[in-house]
DNA sequence: TACGTCAAACCGGACA
DNA sequence: TGTCCGGTTTGACGTA
């Protein structure tokens, strides 16, 4: 019984990996050809407050970082590695790549979100096709039944010595191996049931 | 130039 | 109190 898609042994399906790593990053930051060569304002301000920078005196428009390849590519390292930081670590990446901790933290939030959601669409891409073979399995089964039906209305094509039962609940056609199997359906109900 | 996409940054609530 | 998360805003950038 097929009830997977039929190219489920090339559907990837990690559902129960936590997280991420099915789909490796290959493509962030420098996706699609996408340059980063406007790196003015990567570099980390000297001043040691500059997160007051942004909130003092009439708050100034929020300037934009764009992270290097390469602090982007030891991100993406640090982040395969483990994905939460403990404030030592933080520290540390963040001198090493010249930013405020604050920022690798913000990195590592939306990391995190964005693996979580590249995850739930591979898994909405598996339900869906999970769905479209149920549905194509349930079609089946329905004109099953439709022919057992026809079979049973039509007398020449079951004879009156025919040992077929059908379950009442399930309508389900099932044929006897031997004459003591074709119990009257009283008798048959309640195994029938028990097999439900 | 308008528009869409991506990602950095922010905000508020929950939690240990 | 610090951290995380979901949601949102916003700026940079590519493209039609």
């Amino acid at each position: 019984m097929a009830i997977l898609p039929e190219n489920s042994s090339n559907l990837d399906l990690t559902i129960s990996v936590p997280g991420f790593s099915s789909s490796p990053p290959s493509d962030e930051g420098s996706g699609g050809g996408r340059e980063q060569l406007k790196l003015d304002m990567n570099r980390l301000p000297s001043s040691e407050d500059d997160e007051e920078l942004s909130h003092g005196g009439s708050a100034p428009p929020r300037k934009k970082l764009r992270l290097t390849r390469e602090q982007s590519r030891l991100l993406e390292d640090s982040f395969r590695q483990n994905h939460t930081l403990n404030p030592k670590q933080k520290e540390a990446l963040a001198k090493h790549l010249m930013l405020r901790p604050r920022q690798i933290e913000v990195w590592f939030q939306n990391r995190r979100a964005r693996s979580k959601l590249k995850q739930t669409e591979m898994e909405c891409e598996y339900l869906k096709r999970w769905f479209g073979s149920l549905t194509e399995q349930n079609h089946r089964l329905h004109r099953e039944v439709e022919e057992l039906r026809a079979m049973k209305v039509a007398p020449s094509t079951v004879t009156s010595t025919s040992s077929l039962t059908m379950c009442p609940r399930c309508e389900r056609v099932t044929t006897a191996a031997s004459p003591s199997m074709a119990a009257p359906a009283k008798k048959a109900l309640p195994l029938k049931e028990r097999e439900h």
